[in-house]
DNA sequence: CATGAATGAGATTTCATTCAT
DNA sequence: CATGAATGAAATCTCATTCAT
């Protein structure tokens, strides 16, 4: 096959090892497994990915390219954006995420380990921070006020972007285990997260 | 061993789980690994266990008791705790999930496995909630109101308990990636928790 | 079953590892195989050996002890042996070594790749000359003649341990390709190597 | 490229087998290793040889027929060399097998394999005992003195040829694992050589 | 002559689990 | 309660070889 072949099979083998992990986790899905879904020969993953460390890693940095990307891209739209009201902003995130659960919630097990050198989790969320309070960030690192960028740090991470992941990642099984629908689910996540997180900024 | 040799043994066994599991997720613990930590023969886990599984649901069972009996007896110190800061509080239930970091994040990382029938995590946090807010819960639910009682569980577990148990979970790998100190990093915390979901509650 | 039985299937299991290595050299020697031969689960092999290297160290291990115990021996029976032509000292060299043809010509087989770290034929080696000459060495040691030394290894080593080793080693196949009575080509090499390795010694 | 390109190419994939083989062995050297070397695709080896056996059996030919040519040139040479000391005689013959230890220990280490039906060690030595004997071989063939040919063979090659060669393989090994400067020790094994297989010529 | 992609078979190693004592 | 030995199944990874271009 041409080369477009060869880069074909591997998206399709990074796809399917991305909704495969996130559904028994990385340990409990064999290559095996993947090759059958992917509809390739086991060999042939094992050409195009080092070891099966190798698949994973690919598809973090893949999600904290793509991030990057669109947190980018969403800057340009800041004026647009800006006078949306905030629940639709809100809203849009979350579409966003609700894309990218699945590796998320590997990258969140895989987090979870600690005896996993992975810290992506934490890079994710550098970005993430880095990219939203810029003028802030700017201002305390000037001022050298450390204290102040490490408590905008943790507030971020563990009252902004943790419950906004944990939200997508879970709210099927939320919704299946407490018959719920996910639309309202989601609404009602969305009024949480703007009486918590978002009204602690304003404040 | 007289039976008391068993039992220790057997706490043993699950104390050493618990510790591999949270360092490497259950699917990468081998049974080898928890035998050798725990210098016990491999046969004997299978004595007091009826397979790898039934090591990580007696480490569930066991940690879903123990909050229970432990929200229950704080219940009882509910006037001697309410004169307490907000602060003191808080602090003192983190330093109580603290103790069970380890379970906690086996908790999570099983609750993320899509395909997993592990609904431990909102059992925990049914239990968390229905203790601690009692009264609204009755009020409720009398009045039917359903949808205020999703809410309410939505709020509760996305941007309590979630945020509380993941800090616990990451505070050590935070502290490690961040070069922070572990304790300051605790302060940081409580300060941002009581800026999103306490002042929500107050409101 | 008990622990004889242990002990008895880990000397199988070596006994066919032997055989086989020796006949198809270790790397085309599958572990699959031996277990097949030495009528064993295969996982039964890493439950007694690490891996596959430590198999073939455990036999490099053995056949250096068993040599040492038998050269040993073999000095208790000094004046017995001094008093035999010599020819049948050699002879009976020869057949002691014979026994132990196949792990020897796998020692060699290791011991000729340039990358491997395996010594063992020289440590062999070293054993024979040691215990062979232990007179001459002596001399030689206490009057600092590093020189003669090492010309006496570089001699003991290619021109009488190398052909003896390498004659039990390819005996057979020598046989098979000139189509000669194996016992006619052992007497043909015993008079050659007197002639040529004994004789040097007289001299 | 042009023929020449290819020409070369495939000389560079026998260099570099050549080494790899004598580093780890012929079964432990994948395909995949000797291209990357090479650095050539894979494929191309398959162009260039029908099978892995196709590499080392290329390789064997070749170094039967060039040691056939410079056996022949050498005999030219007989009545310059006969002048020459033995010494210097041996010494010339040993840094031409210098230059192709290589692929003599490759095949000794093939040809050590008991299930092997590689008997190219052996043809290796008909020819040198041929070539070197000549006269010697011709009066003892019409003489039908069938015994004394198959002693003169033996002879020739467990006390002759395999120390030559055992020695220009594993010189490099001696010296590091004896700490020896290796000209001093192929200075030793010439002595030796002299002292044991040549004398017995003379004698 | 040369390449990237693909394959089937098989190698090494590991795992959860059981048996006999 | 406790152990050493054993097993079947499966996991990871490698290999020689081929195909399409």
């Amino acid at each position: 096959m041409s080369r477009t072949g060869g880069d074909l099979t591997k998206k399709r083998i990074l796809m399917i090892a991305e909704r495969l992990f996130s559904e028994k986790g990385f340990d409990a899905t064999s290559v095996d497994s993947i090759a059958k879904k992917a509809k390739v020969n086991k060999a042939l993953i094992y050409y195009h990915f080092k070891d099966k460390n190798d698949i994973i890693s690919s598809l973090f940095k893949n999600i904290i390219k793509e991030l990057s990307r669109q947190i980018g891209s969403s800057i340009e739209d800041f004026h647009k954006k800006s006078k949306l009201p905030v629940e639709e902003k809100i809203r849009k995130e979350i579409v966003l995420l609700d894309d990218k659960k699945d590796i998320l919630s590997v990258l969140l097990m895989e987090g979870l380990k600690s005896k996993n050198k992975n810290f992506q989790l934490f890079e994710l969320a550098n970005i993430v921070i880095e990219n939203e309070k810029k003028s802030v960030l700017e201002k305390l690192k000037s001022q050298n006020e450390d204290d102040k960028l490490k408590q905008l740090y943790i507030h971020e991470f563990f009252t902004g972007i943790l419950p906004m992941i944990m939200f997508v990642a879970l709210r099927d099984k939320w919704s299946a285990y407490y018959k719920t629908n996910p639309d309202e689910t989601l609404n009602n996540f969305i009024d949480s997260f703007i009486n918590s997180h978002i009204k602690s900024h304003i404040a």
